[in-house]
DNA sequence: CTGAAAGCGCTAACAT
DNA sequence: ATGTTAGCGCTTTCAG
């Protein structure tokens, strides 16, 4: 190892400058350099704007957010695991209030999202898309219990916290009460006097299947906020003395109004009085076919949402009103606690069944 | 400096093993332990899976993404710039299309993207996230030309694709005919005898204003999608001989139905017989209040959108066709090619004019 | 208020 | 096929 002078004394024509260049202009150490970026109040004025002006006039773009974030620790991102391609996770309005809580609570701290879609052929994100991402913590939304990207996140050991996924062991998770959702919706058709119920529900499976599900299907789910509604549908129907194996449930391979409407199609043999889909868009999309094809509201068929998105409540469609926003900005409350080491309290967020037109008359 | 011993003989407990732990445990260099990640074909199965166990043993996470993100050069992310909060940009179904096209293009390189939404006050991002923002290349996506998140990327010399925003210089863009759209919009409605025509804008500016807007607002906008798509209405209203001045003109904040809707009061009183608006969205809500103040379209009040959005198929709005998945599926081929240091070839995109019966009866 | 020293964790030439 | 060497760009004690 040679004398003081460094390693690299010249530089390439093309090389952008780093803060050691700066710091060489303004006759300053890298230290001093650094200092004036990120903090201004450990130099004095002038000799700040000699190296900012040292920045300029070499064209510096500022330090390197790769090189702070090794140094730091941190990154300063999130990432936000989806269970869909954007095109379809974002179409549901749902999801998107979800998220929108959640950059609006970690946006103080000026955390970004780094958002990972689902991969082509499978449900979650992309288990190598996981090792790479360049985050401090990571939020899973909707996930299936045993999706590889979330096995990815635990064995790089990042935060991890889950939303609308209780069942991961040891995860801060917040999360709705699905199953006590589930449970009023179908209690209120029930006291409405339906006895003919037939389920559109959401998928079961990464198989992107769409048909009726039997019961083996029914209960292999990994999916826990299907498993949940699911379940509050069933625990109720079976109090109320009727069998459950009679009650028609037709998956959809995904959450819009398409498959909704198919839903519809494939339930109308069945010849139900009321039906309860798992989310307001697959309501939405039962609400068209039925209303294409000639049925009124509630007269005809009921129909039972959840979410109670916008577009639900304009529709005039019964729905489980579940706090969407808030359900994000806690998960993101969450991670920031989890990142500054605080303990973190478990959030339970109730639901509330809102009656519309979708299934009494005197709404 | 000492001799062979490195400087981090001992380790704290806590601290998190990194490759240098994993090489010393399986007895091989770092290099070896490297390429047991990243380049598996470099060294024999024995000597990998030597690794590999050292690594579980020791509970190596994996590479960090950090380490070999400054080691490589690159990050694998993609910073998108939104114009507005998260629950707003994606909540209009044109925003989330395009951003599906984005994701799709970059996935296969393994690129993911990090959302940067609107600041609270402001129109595009804070500039300090984009700072920060540990990524490889920026898209914006319809911002305001003079938007501070701009020039901040551009101080950072970050690669930057632009998305509906044709007018900044040496910045490649893709974009659609946007005033050839409203011309062909404006010209379907003249075509069809209307001469009160009434426009429900998207905003002119980044103040949050909603109302009429006078020819000195409207002509003093940087949002090159706004300014283009009136320019078009303009000139075809003009060149039909109509006064240009006497065209109410309704500038909504944002782009929801719920400003359409408002739109739609706010022109009422100038008693139009047709509307041109500037997405779907806002025609959507057009069309809402203009049903439930009773009127019939196309009789009463002929509405024409812009984007053809399914909801815009769904609910028989005539609107102005513009390929949104390829838009931004474009964007993420340029910016590969930028990052590769391909040739960009700029995109242009057309757009067309799709009748349906919120402005023909006969369809 | 400023500078010297050390190293965050990794990988890519290059040599063996 | 494996190891040696060097350094990506930055920040942060700590000492002056």
């Amino acid at each position: 190892v040679g004398a003081a002078v460094g390693p690299r004394t010249l530089r390439r024509v093309g090389d952008r400058p780093t803060l050691r260049d700066v710091a060489a202009a303004a006759g300053v150490s890298r230290s001093t350099a650094s200092n004036a970026y990120s903090r201004p109040d450990q130099l004095s004025r002038t000799v700040r704007d000699r190296v900012l002006a040292a920045a300029v006039e070499l064209g510096y773009p500022g330090p390197s957010p790769t090189g702070s974030a090794l140094r730091r620790g941190h990154t300063g991102a999130l990432a936000v695991l989806l269970g869909d391609r954007l095109g379809y996770a974002f179409s549901d309005p749902a999801a998107v209030l979800t998220l929108d809580g959640l950059a609006s609570a970690v946006e103080p701290a000026g955390t970004a999202l780094l958002v990972l879609p689902g991969a082509a052929r499978a449900s979650g994100p992309a288990p190598d898309g996981v090792r790479r991402a360049v985050v401090d913590a990571v939020v899973a939304y909707s996930l299936s219990d045993d999706d590889p990207a979330v096995a990815a996140v635990r064995s790089r050991g990042l935060p991890l916290v889950a939303i609308d996924q209780p069942r991961l062991s040891g995860v801060p998770a917040v999360v709705v009460d699905d199953a006590g959702g589930a449970r009023s919706a179908a209690e209120h058709l029930l006291g409405l006097g339906h006895r003919r119920i037939a389920v559109a529900a959401l998928e079961l499976a990464t198989d992107e299947v769409t048909g009726l599900a039997d019961q083996e299907r029914q209960s292999a789910t990994r999916f826990p906020v299907t498993a949940d509604r699911l379940a509050g549908y069933r625990t109720t129907v079976e109090a109320a003395g009727l069998d459950w194996a009679a009650v028609p449930v037709h998956e959809c391979a995904r959450n819009t109004r398409e498959e909704g409407a198919a839903a519809f199609a494939a339930l109308r043999p069945h010849r139900p009085t009321a039906i309860l889909a798992m989310s307001d868009e697959l309501a939405l999309g039962v609400l068209r076919a039925a209303t294409a094809a000639g049925l009124r509201m509630p007269e005809d068929v009921a129909v039972v949402g959840f979410d109670d998105t916008p577009a639900a409540q304009r529709a005039g469609l019964s729905s489980v009103r579940q706090p969407l926003y808030d359900k994000g900005w806690h998960a993101g409350r969450q991670v920031l606690a989890l990142l500054a080491g605080a303990p973190i309290d478990p959030v339970t967020l109730s639901t509330e069944l809102v009656v519309r037109r979708s299934t009494d008359t005197t709404q």
